[in-house]
Formats: structure tokens, sequence, C-alpha cells
DNA sequence: CGACGTCCCCTTTTT
DNA sequence: GGGGACGTCG
């Protein structure tokens, strides 16, 4: 393709970030504005125009999925072979450099990558070896904090702790290192923080990258932390230039450290000139545009964007307020069967929900209705249990000495080495200070009486590791599935068919790795055996939400799940306030803010119709919430939508009767549960309930972006309306 | 050791 | 309401 086709097609705008001149760049693209087309387009254009060469950039992403779309179309266009590319998420990218240079980086060759549950097992065992009160120090919580200190790219020297609570945590912290470092493995956010250490100290190879990355792309720019600022920022150095695409509406991952800030840092660290905004939209008729710039205009901190289209106004947006939850369901059900009569395929269809608890109900009415749907989220494949399993034997051939590998399957399938036998174990490990494979060789070297099930084990690893020897990926991950005994006790299991069929889908999982082309990939390991780089991929690249490919299916997921997704039609159920925005967003700072990109994020999903609904009443961990709609309904013009009812729904869908939620007394108290009242101060809200006794009377209202208010009976001036 | 009961919690999620 | 974690009993 010549440098003419490439950038045929593009509009003004487009074009012009595409051929910004060799300077650090700000891309601000809007939802549906051609964003990953204007990414891949810049890189092509930069390699057919010979200022750079395919090794001499840098292209990063947050998921392995955008970087895997924005190769292909990067092929499509350019007759390159992307093997060896630097392109990847922030999470291969440092891994491959940490790979190159793990001497420097003081790291083991074969240095394993702990995912998210590996991390809290191996939180969880420290925290029993240093006698911590896990009451006090709930292990998730410890995570949490340990990730988000280094997240700011900070080590435990370096957080600060005022008060007793934050400077154990500090130890924790601290000591959870250590453990690491001990084990040769590192967490996810270690990879970064750790290449970026490396990448500071030292300057040789610092000076070499930077030599060499001349271009940088930076995909999903307002996701970015602190800590993948500062490594984008050291590689960058002085001379390159940042090429970064964003869009600060769609900034939806504050809750895990990103930072929509770094957009601002960006423009005035890099002194940036050229800001190009990509406001054409070409996904959604101006009805829903108009509607999700009316919502997001609400918003205070923006850089300020308008999202236009020259498709026409579309249709209206349909609301519908349900009665209750099931009013709700059986109303998209009802609607789904129409679109489908209307010849719009299920797959294109898209049911929204701001929290993973909405979909029970939503799922039930769908299966009675016969409506094929799939859900997204949820467990991977390589986080399936009996696929780490098998995993941990693998790890444990490529080192023995990971104790947090050992750990998961040293008596699964149960060997008889009990909890007692294993304290004995990790206490010889702490004592000899080494790890636990080795103290068990130590332990059955000795040939201490009691430790039966211990010999069986060490015995059944060395086999392992024997036959390990030299041959291919996928026999040793049978291996990994028979020898142990892994399959044999899952044959044994009642429904253990599922787990089996894992076990031999991971050996295909392995046959396939070891065939594909390693440069294509983006977490290729300049140094490893093939034995690592399958466990890298599997730590790294979790691998798809189970796919139930092929067959058509209604689409389920939560908002965040869906950005990046287009679709037909598009539900977006429970636009009520407390669930969307959510009760926990309005304790937090600039938390409405957040949920109202999230609403931004879901509206501009939609290419023709969009359907909102809430519901009067709902079903929330085992009790009736009584909601109103959310304010984000308030928001939107009513020119741009149409009410499927003008008045709540006929009371014939409630089944369940739960206005009759029996608090015995309930009669005796003023306002009924779930009745609308009108409060001087407060405005309009819902009765939600009553607290106290009758000489002390609590009344508890929800006024919604008021909040929830506890008002004393006796002096709350409420009009019912 | 595993089956069953009880208690507790409960946004959003990628690597 | 329901899933996960933990504890007790057979």
């Amino acid at each position: 393709m010549d440098t003419d086709s490439i950038l045929a097609g593009l509009n003004n705008k487009q074009l012009e970030a595409v051929t910004l001149p060799h300077q650090s760049a700000l891309i601000l693209a809007g939802a549906g504005s051609g964003k990953t087309r204007v990414l891949t387009t810049r890189i092509a254009w930069l390699i057919q125009t010979g200022q750079i060469s395919p090794m001499g950039l840098m292209a990063v992403t947050f998921t392995n999925k955008a970087a895997k779309e924005m190769l292909t179309r990067l092929t499509a266009m350019l007759p390159i072979n992307t093997r060896g590319m630097w392109a990847g998420t922030f999470h291969g990218l440092c891994n491959r450099l940490l790979r190159a240079h793990y001497r420097e980086a003081g790291l083991p060759s074969t240095f394993q990558i702990l995912d998210t549950g590996d991390q809290l097992s191996s939180i969880k065992r420290l925290m029993k070896l240093l006698n911590v009160d896990d009451e006090k120090y709930p292990p998730k919580q410890v995570q949490g904090y340990i990730n988000s200190c280094k997240e700011e790219g900070l080590r435990a020297h370096a957080v600060e702790a005022y008060d007793a609570h934050s400077q154990k945590l500090r130890e924790i912290y601290e000591e959870y290192d250590k453990q690491c470092n001990r084990e040769g493995v590192a967490d996810f956010a270690e990879l970064l923080l750790r290449c970026y250490e490396l990448l500071e100290r030292e300057v040789h190879i610092r000076t070499h990258y930077q030599q060499r990355f001349q271009y940088i792309l930076v995909d999903e720019f307002q996701d970015t932390n602190r800590l993948q600022y500062l490594w984008l920022k050291l590689l960058a150095g002085a001379n390159n230039c940042l090429f970064a695409v964003g869009d600060d509406d769609q900034s939806i991952y504050g809750f895990r450290g990103a930072r929509v800030g770094n957009m601002r840092d960006f423009e005035r660290d890099f002194n940036v000139q050229n800001i190009v905004k990509l406001e054409e939209n070409y996904r959604s008729h101006s009805n829903i545009l108009d509607a999700a710039n009316a919502i997001i205009s609400h918003n205070k901190h923006r850089l300020g964007k308008n999202l236009w289209t020259s498709a026409g106004k579309g249709e209206p947006i349909r609301i519908y307020d349900a009665y209750n939850d099931t009013d709700e369901a059986q109303f998209i059900v009802d609607e789904v069967n129409m679109l489908q009569n209307e010849g719009v395929a299920l797959g294109d269809i898209a049911l929204l929900y701001r929290s993973n608890a909405q979909s029970r109900i939503l799922e039930h009415s769908l299966f009675a209705a016969n409506i094929p749907y799939r859900v997204y989220g949820g467990l991977r494949f390589f986080e399936r249990a009996e696929v780490k399993h098998a995993m941990a034997y693998l790890r444990l051939i490529a080192n023995a000495h990971d104790d947090t590998a050992l750990l998961r399957i040293i008596n699964f399938p149960a060997r008889g080495i009990g909890a007692r036998s294993l304290e004995q174990l990790q206490e010889a490990a702490r004592t000899e200070n080494c790890s636990l494979w080795q103290s068990a060789i130590n332990k059955v070297g000795n040939g201490k009486a009691g430790a039966k099930g211990l010999e069986g084990f060490v015995a059944l690893i060395r086999e392992l590791v024997d036959q390990a020897y030299g041959i291919t990926l996928a026999e040793m991950t049978e291996l990994a599935t028979t020898l142990t005994g892994l399959k044999a006790h899952y044959q044994n299991e009642k429904e253990g068919e599922d787990r089996i069929a894992n076990l031999e889908e991971l050996v295909t999982a392995a046959v396939a790795f070891s065939n594909q082309d390693f440069g294509n990939h983006n977490n290729v390991n300049d140094d490893a055996d093939i034995l690592t780089q399958f466990l890298n991929h599997a730590s790294l690249e979790a691998g798809e939400h189970q796919a139930d490919a092929g067959r058509e299916a209604l689409q389920l997921m939560t908002v965040h799940a869906a950005k990046g997704l287009e679709f037909n039609a598009v539900f977006i159920s429970g636009v009520e306030e407390g669930l969307f925005p959510h009760e926990q967003s309005t304790y937090e700072n600039n938390g409405v803010e957040e949920e109202r990109r999230l609403m931004y994020v879901a509206v501009t999903r939609a290419r023709q119709r969009l359907y909102l609904s809430h519901a009067q009443s709902r079903m929330l961990h085992g009790q009736v919430r009584y909601g109103i709609p959310s304010r984000f309904l308030d928001e939107i013009p009513d020119s741009l939508t149409k009410r499927l009812n003008s008045k709540p729904a006929p009371k014939t869908y409630a089944t369940g009767g739960v206005y009759q939620t029996s608090t015995s007394a309930q009669s005796n108290y003023p306002y009924k549960i779930g009745q609308s009242v009108r409060h001087a101060k407060f405005g309009e809200g819902v009765v939600v309930s009553y607290e106290g006794n009758a000489d002390n009377l609590v009344i508890k209202i929800n006024f919604g972006r008021e909040g929830m208010k506890s008002l004393a009976m006796e002096y709350a001036k409420l009009e019912k309306i």
C-alpha cells in the first residue's frame, strides 16, 4: 500500500492527527471517533514514509485484545512483519524488558509472575508467618494497599505512615517484597515498578532504549496510573515524542489508580503544542450523541469536547419506568423479542448494568423466555482452579522453589499432607531460611518419621522433573495433568467432567502455544525457554472469558466491560439513584463525576436504539430497596426522549407482593415504605425504612441526589406526593 | 479428609 | 439472595 491509500478515507482531523510532525501530541478522541484507526494509521504512516523503522517505535495498550487488534490492522495496511515489534501492554512490555535485563533488575532468569490470586495467597501466607491479625488487616485490603503503593511508584521505605495501623501495613509491604524476592516472583504491579527502577538506575540501559524508541504511542491514555506515566516519561527522555490517545470523558478506572490528571501533566511536562480533538462520531445517531453530550456537560473537570455526527437524529431514546426489577426484566425481554422480529441480530443487542449483582434477575427472565444470552466477565480460562493446579505443577518443573505453586498443590490431589505437617514444613523452612521445596527435601533426606505423604510428594516432583527433561511443552502439560493424579481426581468427582475437559483444553493450549509464531506475540522473551514463556503467557494473558462462540446471543455485561464496544441496540438497566450513580460513589471525591462518565460510556455504545430503564423497587442484598430515577435521566433533554409509560407500570406485574415486606408494625407508621414524599429542604424522596421506637421514631428517606437522610419523625415536615 | 452448616460480606477490573 | 470462607462433625 502506498501512502495515499493508507491515508484514504480519513477526515480532516484524523488526517491531521496521523500526519503530525515529530513532536509530542495529545489526541482527544471521543467515543466512536475512530481512535484505534488513527493510532494504527499513525504507525503505518510513520513507517511508510520512512520516518521510523518498525523497531524504532513502541506502542502501548492496556489490554492484550487492544494490542492484538492494533497489530492485526497494521499488518493489513503494511506488508511488514510485526514480529519483534515493541507493541503490547504495559505489563507485557515491562516483562520483556525485565527478561532481557534480569540480572540488572535483580531477578532470576526464570522469575514467575504472580497473578491476583497468587498474590493474595502469598500475602495470606506471609501474614500468618508474621502473626498479623487478619481481622484488623484483611488480606484483600493489604493487597490493595501494596498494589496502590507500587502503582504510585513507592517502595515501603518511601511510604508515609503516621499511625500504628499504617505503619503495620508498611511493614507487611516491606516483608512481602522480601518474600517475593526470596521466591523469585513478581506480581503485576512489580513488573512495572521493577522495570521503572531498572531504567532509572541503569543509565546505559535507559539510554539504549531512549535512543531506540523515538516514538512512543499510548492508547487509552486517560487510564494510565501514576507509575505508568512516570515510566513513559522516563522512556521518552528529553528527546523522544509521546503520541497519546485518550478521552478524559471515558475515564472510568479511577478506582484502580487511573489518573485523568496525567493528561494535563502530559501537556505540561512534554510541552505539548499539538492537541487534536476528534469529535466526529461515526457510530451513533444524533439523539444518542446529544444525550451523551448533555449528560457529560454536567461534569466540571473536563478538557472539553463535543461529539457530533452527520447521521440523522434517529430514534428517540426510550425510557421505561418499571414497577420493580422483575417488571424491568420482563420489559427488556419483550423489547428484545420485538427487536428480533424487526430483524435485529441478538448478538447486536447489549444489556448493560452497573453492577454484576443485577445480572441474576435479568438472566432469570431471559432464561424463562428462552432468549439465548451470553454473560461477559467472570472466571477466565487460566483462572480456573483445575487449570491453576496443573499450572502449579508446571511452575514447579520450571522452579521447584516457587512456594506459592508448591503450596497450591502439595496436598492436591490429597496425599496425606495435612495442616500439621504443612506447618512443620513451613516452620523448618523459616528456620533454615530456605524454600519449602528445599526444606521438604531435607526432611525426606533425614528419613524423619511421619513424613510418608511428604516422601510421596518429593518423589512425584522429582519424577515429574525427570520425565519433563527433553520433551515438548504439550507433553509436559499432559504429564502435569496425569502423572500428578489431577485428572484421576476429577474423574472420581461427581461434576468433574467440565474440569477434565478444561485440563484437556490446557494441553491443546500448550500445543497451540508451541506452534505459534512467537515473534508475533507481545510477551516474547528473548532469553527464556518455552516452558517459562508459556507460564508467562498464562499469567499475563489470562485467556478469553469463556466464549460461547458462534451462537447468536444477547450480550450481557457491566458498563465497564462494554467500553470500546458498540451495538445496534443497547439497554441500560437500573438507572436509579443509589445504583447508577452507585451509592458508594457519592461518598468519594469526584465519585459522581466518574459515575457520569460511566453513563456517558454506556450511552455512547448504542448505534441506533437506546433504552434506559429504572425500577421503583428492587431486591438488593436480600432486601427490597426503593429508588428514585437517576439524576442522569434528568440531565437528558426531554426533546430527545420518549417515555414508554407515563405512569408507573400496572401492578399486575407485582407477583411477589414486594410492597408487603411486613415489618410487623408497619401499619403504625405514618408513611408506608416506598411512599414518595416531599421535604422542604431536601426535595422529593422515597421512604426507605424506620428506625428507633415509637417515642423516638426515625424515618429514613432516600432523597436521591441529596442522599439518604435519617430524620426524626417528630420534626420532619413531610408531604405525601 | 470431606461434607455440611453458619457467618459475613456485598461496585466497577486489567494485567 | 448467594457465594466464599471457615469451622465442626462423621
